[in-house]
DNA sequence: CGAAGTCCTTACCGGGGAGTAGGTTGGGGA
DNA sequence: TCCCCAACCTACTCCCCGGTAAGGACTTCG
């Protein structure tokens, strides 16, 4: 039944142990990123990788210190992308412009890596993904009407005026994001009162759109 | 070995369905908060329901439908409390702070809930739940200091100067998780350029604390 | 009292996947 | 040329956990 076995020799063979470990760690992120931890599996790695699954246990360990490691690698990328571009001379504004700049960076370089470090999710096979999804979907709706109504009443920034909609639903998707995510913190400080945290989100998410709907903008100094 | 059984009338016996499905509901969510889908085993969760493993599946189907009826009902509660505090006729700033007000409500009388809701991670026991939390706290901890130092240069907005350090930090975490979403969202909207992305997440995050940091504030309709 | 139906349990099955035992190949040194 | 070791693979074992079969007890109605 093995009648055609490949000549093999296409997988290249005996590679030394630096290079073996990057293959490894490379068909990991992409594994991991793409099944979530538990529904990955390691004869799926190992197949990826272009190698044998006693290999893995010998270079990396466990499971669980495979994803460790993934986890390690893709964390120091990003860090290390963001903090390149750190200039604590500059201003603060650049400076989270840069931030920010590099952020997205490695996102759109480092797709599945970002995967891997953001969603742990994604665990079973999308399919409450989908229930979650909508229920986000629904969420960013609401605010994403809110603030097309909201930029109705007033003038639109000059720089946003051609993509509204997109601008708009990107905005929403970053409002709900900020709202998950300080309520994630709120929870490792709940002693403090629900209006104390929801008037600083406000403060935040309003001043801050308040301005755009007004006109006013920031804008890269020296036209980047 | 079955020495002292206790005399099992602790348990409530022989209760009707509708108020049997509310008990393993619960302890599902509990169970699905604390572990995450696939770490949580039925057997915990029946164990915690007080009841045997075929009553789940009588009553609620397989492990996937159970975790379904718990993110729709957790996520139908969320919606009402949001929508409960609807009122279209009052100007966009008041129906945002209505919301953040109803939406950190739930957060906070349903924790289980939201976890069940936001956190499909946290699937294996902890371990690198630790290695995520401590990359998130040095993002948090970066974006929290470029913010203590930015008011540090500008006038103390008056409402928040009291507690100045705990502000900044959890600004910083809702800007962090701003930015997450925000790169979720762009993932879905490939062919957005980076600097459009980055600058309107720039926008929205600094005109929002360039104004706190110049003392404006806003601040709810008849104290409150 | 007996029949019927519902609630509930113990005790098991089967599959999938993490992890391993042991043999095989190929290259570098004597 | 021959040996030896490191790289590598095939082919297993074993456990955990989702799911189920088959039967027991309490309650209600004729």
């Amino acid at each position: 039944m093995h009648a055609e076995e490949p000549p093999r020799a296409a997988r290249a063979k005996r590679l030394p142990r630096a290079v073996r470990e990057r293959q490894i760690l490379d068909a990991a992120v992409a594994v991991f990123a793409r099944h979530g931890f538990h529904t990955a599996s390691m004869d799926e790695i190992s197949e990826v990788a272009g190698i044998s699954k006693p290999m893995l246990y010998a270079y990396l360990g466990s499971k669980e210190d495979l994803y460790v490691a993934c986890l390690r690698r893709e964390g120091e990328r990003l860090m290390a992308a963001i903090e390149a571009g750190a200039d604590p001379a500059a201003p603060p504004d650049v400076q989270l412009w840069r931030g920010l700049r590099a952020f997205f960076g490695f996102v759109a370089e480092h797709a599945d890596g970002w995967r891997v470090l953001h969603q742990p999710a994604s665990a079973a096979g999308g399919q409450f993904a989908g229930e979650l999804a909508a229920l986000r979907g629904r969420m960013i709706g609401l605010v994403g009407r809110l603030l097309v109504r909201a930029v109705s009443n007033g003038n639109v920034a000059a720089g946003i005026g051609a993509a509204t909609r997109r601008d708009t639903d990107g905005l929403a998707a970053a409002l709900v994001g900020a709202g998950e995510s300080m309520a994630d913190w709120w929870l490792a400080h709940p002693d403090e009162p629900v209006g104390v945290v929801a008037s600083r989100l406000m403060n935040l998410a309003w001043m801050g759109f308040g301005d755009l709907v007004e006109g006013r903008m920031w804008v890269p100094p020296h036209k980047r």
